[in-house]
DNA sequence: ACGATTCGAAACGAGACGGTCCCGTTTCTT
DNA sequence: AAGAAACGGGACCGTCTCGTTTCGAATCGT
């Protein structure tokens, strides 16, 4: 009978007599998850490991999370609650490039991008762990989408793209190259993307006949690509930190 | 210096004695190898288990690879022996399509694809690893941006584009869905990216001048893309992305 | 002040794993 | 025929991990 856990919210005030949780240690817990998540993936990450990380006992994750997995599963939910960004700025390419930005900040500047080849693995064997994944992925292409329809509906893309595959288009190529390829992923590469999807077909509407009225001093704009990526640098986040004995 | 394993072939012949070793066992190992990592991962796979699904005993793999690691290894990379796929017919749309099917193919239709995940995890942290997928994918890619090079030089693509950008546009969109996404991967994604990719430059090269009027009406579905002029000799001599260590 | 409940720390049993060793048997070379 | 090495099978050891339990101290509401 360990559990009969917090349930608050729809009681009143129970008001629980003793000592109350420490929202401290809980926060330690789940940093110290997600880093050695990062730094050992799911499968060599150890609950005394994360206990040792994160300056509490055992006990004290036990006593919140009944398992390992769910652990886990309630470090990475957290991720998904980070803030999505503001955009709409209204001009097609720049909502994509900036949404380009800022998943390319995500993956190489947070942890959460530390994170996801070990999730990857895992995901395909835990369909929990895939269900907590798969809420992150769609919150962010779900605006990529919104804003490849506003194009479509400007006249700055074609109407009957398909949006889905625009979207893997620009999403694809960054997570390869993060996760598969060790190709360098930096801010560039969103610019190079966009234009690299965009320019010709701003070059083929143009041309075509269907001239609106943003896309002409776009098309200016967008008329350089930027030119070849100019040389790779090498993108090694390996990390040793913590060496348990 | 991971295996030093069987070196035999150059040695003239110091025939040792005793009894050879069993090629069966060594396939069954391996095959027994790959079939565990795609099942169950780098982490959970076990030599035991390999011994056991191989119907082998223990010590006759490690007779053979000094460690678990070492003989992922050997297993991995028997993989990027797979053989290339023949292609060269010289037009680069179905060059293109054939290299996404051969990939979509590998990735569906084959162990290679089952391990994937399992392996971008581990490859994060073990550079030998990381050393023999990188191998898989170079000489995959050497193929693509090969036909990348030569659709410049035919006219089938602009000549200042970037050809690694082009390669990670088809090939990310791929693994992307493969691995994150959930979406379906078939051969048809092979036909919808080449076509996303090229058709727009072609409405766009044939817009800016090009007299060779062509694929005139919506460009989602360019069926018949031929070369501009004559069909120049592919000329490729000897395409040898042959990578070995 | 008091009891309830938390805290960090430590220990525990059960089990899995990597790697080594030994067994009796089989297959090769000399 | 004899020896050498590999074979499948399994016992074994040291280590690790999980999840539980116990402990004294700290901290809260009443």
């Amino acid at each position: 009978m360990p559990d009969n856990a917090v349930v608050e919210g729809s009681t009143p005030s129970p008001r629980p007599p003793g000592r109350p949780r420490s929202p401290e240690a809980e926060r330690a817990i789940l940093d110290a998850t997600l880093e050695l998540l990062a730094s050992e993936g799911f499968d060599r990450l150890t609950v005394e490991g994360v206990a040792a990380s994160a300056g509490v006992g055992k006990a004290t994750i036990y006593r919140r999370w009944p398992s390992k997995l769910a652990l886990v599963l309630a470090a990475v939910g957290e991720l998904s609650a980070h803030p999505l960004p503001e955009l709409t700025t209204g001009r097609t390419r720049d909502d994509l490039v900036n949404l380009l930005r800022h998943i390319i900040e995500a993956l190489t500047g947070t942890i959460a991008g530390r994170i996801l080849p070990g999730l990857v693995a895992e995901s395909a064997r835990s369909p929990e762990l895939l269900g907590v994944l798969h809420d992150f992925w769609l919150s962010r292409r779900g605006l990529m989408l919104e804003v490849l329809r506003q194009g479509s509906a400007q006249g700055d893309l074609p109407e009957d793209v398909d949006h889905e595959l625009i979207a893997d288009l620009l999403y694809g190529p960054v997570h390869y190259r993060f996760l598969i390829s060790a190709a360098p992923v930096g801010p560039p590469l969103a610019e190079q993307l966009v234009d690299a999807v965009m320019a010709p077909w701003d070059l083929a509407l143009t041309a075509s006949g269907s001239p609106s009225p943003r896309s002409t001093g776009k098309a200016s704009r967008v008329r350089q690509t930027k030119p070849l990526g100019p040389a790779k640098k090498p993108a090694s986040p390996a990390v040793g930190p913590s060496r348990s004995r």
